[in-house]
DNA sequence: AACCCCCCCAACCGCCATCTG
DNA sequence: ACAGATGGCGGTTGGGGGGGT
């Protein structure tokens, strides 16, 4: 058995959020850190505006990491983070997080979004299995037919898949570094012990309503207009 | 213009791991 | 040592928007 809903679903609000709800949650993260997700909610409610927010910390929780955070990368993923996600995503699987780890801006959320609907066709179309990244209909070899197969293994190398190609080489490259995957695990941690100094380090500057605001981030200020352009001019 | 279909993505759900009293 | 609380993760869903008919 699972645990329980992590707080209690009477009263509580759902769907999408407004940006009052999104200035309170700002507000209060940036004021105050994060110490308890479930307290964040009435805590947000009672700092900003008496009322409290109507939302479960869990909730709050995905809205500030997946959309909030100020460190996010918006729009379209590059031709190199799509190269990247692949890459890891051969050598990790379906591990969001960790892959999220390696792409600075990017959340867990978004590029599983982006592998399930981009990545996967696009590995489709180049004739690669999403799943074990390995060709797909690739007859299985046998002493009768083992040649022709090889063949036909070339041919498709060489003439249909020059990702796959690529993907090859990166393994190759992998197994050369040996203990690469332990050089991997370290610089994931120290991404996500830089994330957690950073989210100490933001230093509200203004007023966060509805007003340009100042924020200090790993010692790089940028100026944030406000919530009335929201989704389109977030950093 | 109206309807339908498909795609995208924000948000939710359920589970597991870890923490805490 | 244990049970409940909490954080985090991956899978899934459903609503909105865009394109086609």
């Amino acid at each position: 058995m699972g645990r329980q809903p992590c707080c209690e679903k009477v009263g509580l609000k759902r769907g999408p959020w407004t940006m009052e709800e999104d200035s309170k949650l700002m507000s209060f993260i940036l004021n105050n850190g994060i110490q308890c997700w479930r307290l964040v909610p009435k805590l947000a409610g009672i700092y900003i505006h008496i009322l409290c927010l109507m939302r479960c910390g869990k909730s709050c929780r995905l809205r500030w990491i997946n959309y909030l955070r100020p460190d996010l990368k918006r729009g379209a993923f590059s031709e190199e983070e799509e190269d990247m996600i692949i890459e890891l995503h051969s050598r990790l699987g379906n591990r969001w997080s960790k892959i999220a780890a390696h792409l600075p801006g990017r959340t867990d959320n978004e590029i599983k979004n982006h592998w399930n609907t981009r990545i996967k066709k696009k590995l489709k179309l180049l004739g690669l299995d999403p799943i074990t990244h390995n060709p797909i209909n690739l007859p299985k070899s046998s002493t009768e037919t083992e040649e022709i197969n090889n063949h036909e293994k070339l041919d498709f190398q060489e003439n249909i898949s020059p990702d796959y190609q690529m993907l090859q080489k990166s393994e190759e490259a992998l197994l050369i570094c040996g203990s690469n995957q332990d050089k991997n695990d370290q610089s994931s941690s120290c991404i996500e012990m830089e994330s957690s100094i950073m989210l100490q380090n933001i230093e509200p500057l203004g007023n966060i309503s509805m007003e340009p605001f100042q924020i200090n981030w790993m010692d790089n200020p940028f100026i944030w207009d406000g919530f009335s352009t929201f989704g389109e001019s977030f950093p």
